[in-house]
DNA sequence: GCCGTTTTCGGCCCGACTGTTTTCAGTCG
């Protein structure tokens, strides 16, 4: 079983505990559970089967274990089962629509008999929605418009996508009266390889004209929602657009929220708690002793103030404190401004000094508070780095910079659109050391693989391309084929003369894992070969990954001295970051390769440096940040 | 259900927007 498919049975437990109104908190440790299954380098399955201890693993404790142990020995999880009797099918569906969650979900079942997206739509039409207690005629149509939204746009944005669309939208809000600071946070900032919406932050005194510029984007089919600080927008491809307002001294702390990841976010909150401290989108802010307990119940002291006070008060304070005060106050919090009769009792004015505000303006205040070091964007996942910052052992990520050259590129040879004459002048303006040539070998025929004599004819051209373009090293190279037996689609003897040989599957991609696997380590294990590229081949909302065993593959990598490929196409963008993460932690070097097929191409090294730093890659972990004389090296050595 | 420079019990992030409400639950970021 694959880590996936636990992590889809542990979600699909929480979604259906969530409907039968469980405590949130249990809720929650099944997703936590489930993300660090997907966030794991190693196949749970092989822990289990190997005998190691699953409770050592974030967020599994006793139960996960035995859960997970069961998933990989049965296939099944009888917890699962059992909850799938009790909740009807398609409920959990339900939950899929924006703006349907566990309660309405299960309160449409049980008074109009509704378990499917299709019996709500129905129930809509009939008009039976908007007669149901706490429902409406404009709740009915927003849901209707979130079944339109659910039946044509399911997957997510690649983020090359995402990066195209966001630029008019940019461009627009750079207009926006008053604006003083505007980025792209949330997965896109962390260059997640998918993105599910554009999440904007923006400073600006005052807030409101900024989000009535963005409400007039003409860019967009609709406005979802528009409030004093945040509004959401709809454009035509279905893209969701966020856009967050704040003041100038919150940007950090904004900044820091809104770029999230959620569990990040969660991680680095609870440190402040422990510290006595509250970390909002506002700010950070430490209440003073007198205004701890005591003030808590009455309403709030508008944004960033209405803090629930210190750890010591906290504990105290939250049995006494029932969810309708805690309520009250941030209602209250809602319109500080316009509500003039805020709290239900609140004693104005109030003689305490209030909470301290500690910084916000820059995002490093945030880290800063709770005692770590800065945190990459790309790597606030909760996959470790919280603890590694607060140890002060954040590796040092590569960066573009760091990029030497380029070890996949086609030309015109075989399936690319520029010459190699292009490719190389284009490389030497990226200012590249080195630039490898390698053009399909003969059995990608689609692709017009060279045969061993156009080879050689090639190398010709490439010395002479040599010659004339100085100041970059051109190595020979190609793009070998692993074929079927896993053996290489070029004999020995070319493989020899070749300054760098990359191999690949491009055919027979369907096989079961165990001759997969064996397949392309029979392939690797040429003593001939130096990367491999695109390992599992899939293409992002096209094609899945083969079923490859890809911690034996990586291992025997680290075992051979092969290098692995993070390829930077944006569709591809293969190994992931995960199994970069994992090849890191086995030594295997990782080559950031473009598979270029136009010049224009090369550009795409940004993406791979991206994802290379999703897994915490450093400079010394890339084979293409090696300068062109140890390069070569390596390359010999591989002999 | 998980977890422990404060804990093996009692915590678990914190705030915005909507609709329908007359005081806030639900959902989402
Ligand atoms: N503190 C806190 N922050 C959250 C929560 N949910 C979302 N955020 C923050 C962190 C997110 O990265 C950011 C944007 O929310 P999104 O739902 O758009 O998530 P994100 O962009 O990470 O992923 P996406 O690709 O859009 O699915 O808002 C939450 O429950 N608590
Ligand atoms: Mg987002
Ligand atoms: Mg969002
Ligand atoms: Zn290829």
């Amino acid at each position: 079983m694959e880590n996936v498919e636990i992590a889809r049975a542990l979600n699909q437990v929480a979604d259906l505990l969530e409907l039968r109104n469980e405590n949130p908190f249990k809720v929650r440790a099944y997703r936590n559970a489930a993300r660090t299954v997907e966030g794991l380098s190693r196949r749970v399955a092989e822990m289990v089967e190997a005998g190691e201890d699953l409770e050592e693993l974030p967020a599994i404790g006793k139960d996960m274990a035995a859960y997970i142990t069961e998933l990989v020995r049965t296939g099944r999880l009888k917890r699962l089962e059992e909850l799938e009797q009790r909740v009807p099918q398609g409920l959990a569906e339900l939950m899929h629509l924006e703006g349907v969650g566990p309660k309405k979900a299960m309160r449409l079942h049980e008074e109009l008999g509704v378990s499917t997206v299709a019996d709500l739509e129905k129930a809509i039409r009939a008009g039976e929605v908007e007669t149901l207690r706490g429902f409406g005629r404009r709740s009915a149509a927003r849901m209707l418009q979130a079944i339109r939204d659910y039946r044509r746009h399911g997957t997510r944005f690649k983020l090359s996508e995402a990066d195209q669309l966001v630029q008019p939208i940019l461009a627009h809000m750079r207009n926006a009266p008053g604006i003083e600071e505007l980025e792209v946070a949330g997965s896109y900032r962390r260059r997640v390889e998918t993105i599910g919406d554009v999440d904007l932050l923006a400073a600006a005194r005052k807030p409101g004209p900024v989000i009535e510029h963005f409400a007039a984007y003409p860019g967009a089919t609709r406005v979802e929602s528009a409030g004093p600080t945040r509004a959401t927008i709809v454009l035509h491809n279905g893209m969701h657009v966020d856009l967050r307002v704040v003041k100038p001294e919150s940007w950090g702390a904004a900044l820091h929220y809104f770029t999230g990841s959620k569990a990040h976010n969660i991680k680095v909150r609870w440190l402040g708690i422990q510290r006595g401290l509250k970390i909002n989108e506002y700010g950070i802010f430490r209440e003073t002793a007198r205004d701890g307990g005591a003030a808590r119940g009455t309403a709030a002291r508008g944004k960033g103030g209405s803090t629930r006070g210190s750890a010591a008060a906290r504990k105290s304070a939250t049995a006494r404190r029932s969810a309708a005060q805690r309520t009250a106050g941030r209602a209250a919090a809602r319109k500080p401004a316009t509500r003039h009769k805020a709290g239900p009792t609140l004693p104005r004015p109030r003689p305490h000094p209030g909470p301290v505000r500690l910084g916000g303006a820059r995002e490093e205040d945030v880290f800063r508070a709770v005692g770590m070091d800065f945190v990459p964007p790309e790597m606030r996942e909760d996959r470790g780095e919280v603890e590694a910052a607060l140890r002060h052992e954040l590796p040092r990520l590569v960066t573009l910079e760091d990029i030497r050259g380029d070890l996949q590129v086609h030309s015109t040879w075989s399936d690319g659109r520029d010459t190699i004459e292009a490719m190389v002048r284009a490389a030497k303006e990226r200012g590249y050391e080195y630039i490898a040539i390698t053009d399909h070998s003969p059995a990608v025929a689609v692709a017009g693989g060279l045969r061993p004599r156009d080879l050689a004819r090639q190398w010709k051209e490439i010395d002479r391309v040599a010659r004339k373009v100085k100041g970059i090293a051109v190595l020979k190279g190609m793009e070998v084929d692993i074929l079927a037996d896993g053996s290489l689609d070029l004999p020995d003897e070319w493989l020899e003369r070749l300054d760098i040989v990359v191999v690949a599957v491009h055919s027979r991609m369907g096989m079961p894992q165990t001759k997969m696997t064996d397949r392309v380590i029979k392939g690797i294990s040429h003593p001939g070969v130096h990367i491999l590229a695109h390992p599992t081949g899939r293409i992002i909302n096209r094609r899945e990954p083969v079923r490859l065993d890809m911690d034996a593959v990586l291992e025997a990598a680290a075992e051979l001295g092969v290098a692995v490929e993070i390829n930077a196409q944006p569709d591809r963008l293969d190994v992931n970051d995960v199994h970069a993460m994992r090849a890191r932690e086995l030594g295997v070097l990782i080559a950031i390769d473009t598979d270029a097929h136009s010049v224009g191409d090369l550009r795409y090294m940004a993406y791979g440096v991206s994802q290379a730093r999703r897994a915490w890659l450093e400079k010394r972990n890339v084979l293409n940040a090696m300068p062109l004389t140890r390069l070569e090296k390596w390359l010999a050595k591989r002999r």
